[in-house]
DNA sequence: GTTAGCACTCAAAGCTAACGAGTGCTAAAC
DNA sequence: GTTTAGCACTCGTTAGCTTTGAGTGCTAAC
């Protein structure tokens, strides 16, 4: 069976419908709803056919219609059309998120702010990482006698810090073969050949002072594989409570959010033309089975990035949302280049 | 009323019952529970006089007793036994804390996450503050040609840092004349006394070069205050999901630990011999009508300190919590007084 | 190919009856 | 005076039943 235009229009329309109310929708609703007359008899039988093809499902015998995974996928990659950020929201957008403007965790805090507010999903937004930072700096605070503070700063502007306790006294002398040593082996390289190996030779090289120094630099190369990863903000998770398709999935919703790792893993997803959107069972992990997550990323001065996304229920108002998250990334994008550039 | 040792035995039996069942509690339930014999009659008399008293409550006519606030106070404070932490689970506590030593925020997270895991509850705790930290170093660190990161490290080895756009470019004098104000205004300075009062001062004292740098001593300042705020970490807050009488209240409950202040405020709350325990409407916040709070200090060296905290229901098994969040609180000044001090 | 008509399906909502845990009260026993 | 057995009563819970209504698929006529 092939797809015509009519019933791509009533594919179109039972999405619309089903995202504006959240109720299966019955032949009836879509006379009103379609340009043109036909009766509720065509519209089932066309409807038995979208059922038929994978675009439509029913939730059991006597209910309306809901589109599938795939009847939303078809309706975003031919369907849909986007609406345009008007005027007055636009600005309004850009005067929030630019109120944190200086700082880029503000700023991409109050970005996820701003998203979360305005779609009622869970935002999540990546602090821009440069593709080869390097060891711009690196720190040593002793704090006690046996404990320093180590601070690692990068080419990209990332600063990271850690307690960390030697085994033997800190004296004048540890702090300066520590600068001295990272001096030689730190400061410049790039953070992706600071690993265990490079960390082995570096400790051998020490000699007697191996023992003295090795706690400092293990933590350094910690800080610098922190640094590495890029940091994941999250704003709003409450309100994925609002959504009442998502009640039996929150928590364990929240619990994967929670863990770090599979949200830089979500946010990262290979995307084109900076924009992704991953539809229920397309997501790769089974708890956002009944979410959407829409990933929109924003560059800074073509050389650094992150991005922006929203995970909420499959029934997003995917036409004004995306939009939406590709204006935001755009904004964040001209605030951080901006910042960070000049 | 006056209180008799019959009532306490059956308000102490009510309260460990209907902690361990969470259902209301009947006479005859009852008549197994206690250590002498009387009929369930006998039992409904008393338990009517504990409900006069307030100690008890009907959720409706022909329903068993509940624990009221006064109850639970009245258990918790005069006859609860409490449970002292075995040999076994004080030594995998300790060693599990212990994984997080050398860095204070890794401890403390480590040490949310074994209470949070252990009680079922939602965890919270501070890092440690000093009382009288003071600026110990200032960092100015360019990062483009507008823009420098300005770091702050306290005494009490807390380190802030923040990405700042100033309105002029940024030169070497920048830096140079950044060091010399620092040297002279900030560095040992109280944490208190860096207020607007003595920006104010400073920017005028800046003379022709205020325009330049004010912003990164604004910004400085602004850490400064940041780092006064304890730092509040919060684990395990999806196990709220798991105690059935929360469920109208958790995302309230979230919503209110997701602002910080109200977590600063719940886990400084006065407390005696370093312990603190809520019950139900005790609590400041009305969201928490429905939980109980559970801080428990602990000291680093007496100089400084910093509390572990739980939120849970109202039904918590205190006799055996109590002394595990003492115990906890216990182990992490040990371990924190280690790192810090020598 | 389209439409009116109709029998059919099924979740949701409402209604009633039975159940049972628990109570308060009374009167007798200790 | 306290304790206890006995009993009528309360009230939330559960199960089973019917009703309702939105929606369907099919058929036959247009």
């Amino acid at each position: 069976m092939e797809m015509t235009p009519r019933k791509e229009k009533i594919l179109a329309a039972v999405v619309e419908s089903f995202i504006r109310t959240g109720e299966p929708v019955g032949s009836k609703t879509l006379m009103g709803e379609l340009d043109f007359r036909v009766s509720s008899a065509t519209i089932r039988n066309e409807m038995a056919d979208l059922v038929e093809m994978g675009y439509l499902e029913q939730p059991h015998t006597s209910a309306g219609r809901v589109p599938s995974t795939l009847g939303y996928r078809y309706y975003i990659d031919k369907l849909m059309n986007k609406l345009e950020v008007n005027k007055n929201e636009s600005e309004s957008i850009e005067k929030s998120v630019a109120s944190g403007r200086g700082d880029p965790e503000q700023l991409l805090e109050k970005a996820g702010e701003v998203i979360a507010r305005l779609t009622n999903c869970a935002a999540i937004t990546t602090l821009p990482t440069g593709e080869q930072a390097c060891v711009r700096r690196a720190e040593f605070v002793p704090v006690s006698n046996r404990t320093a503070m180590v601070v690692l700063l990068t080419s990209a502007g990332t600063l990271k810090s850690k307690a960390c306790r030697g085994d033997m006294p800190i004296t004048q002398q540890t702090v300066e073969r520590f600068y001295a040593v990272c001096a030689a082996h730190f400061i410049g390289k790039p953070l992706e050949e600071i690993g265990t190996v490079m960390l082995q030779t570096l400790v051998a090289s020490l000699g007697e002072y191996a023992l003295e120094m090795s706690p400092y630099f293990v933590a350094l190369a910690d800080l610098a594989s922190e640094a590495l990863k890029s940091d994941v903000l999250l704003e709003g998770q409450s309100n994925l409570f609002n959504h009442r398709e998502l009640s039996g999935s929150v928590v364990d919703i929240m619990e994967l959010l929670r863990k770090g790792e599979p949200l830089t893993k979500l946010i990262a997803s290979g995307d084109k033309d900076g924009l992704n959107v991953k539809i229920g069972t397309e997501n790769e992990y089974k708890q956002l089975s009944n979410s959407s997550v829409i990933i929109s990323r924003y560059d800074v001065n073509g050389s650094r990035s992150g991005a922006l996304g929203i995970i909420g229920p499959t029934r997003l108002n995917y036409a004004k949302l995306i939009p939406y998250m590709q204006f935001i990334s755009g904004v964040v994008g001209k605030i951080l280049s901006e910042t960070l550039e000049d």
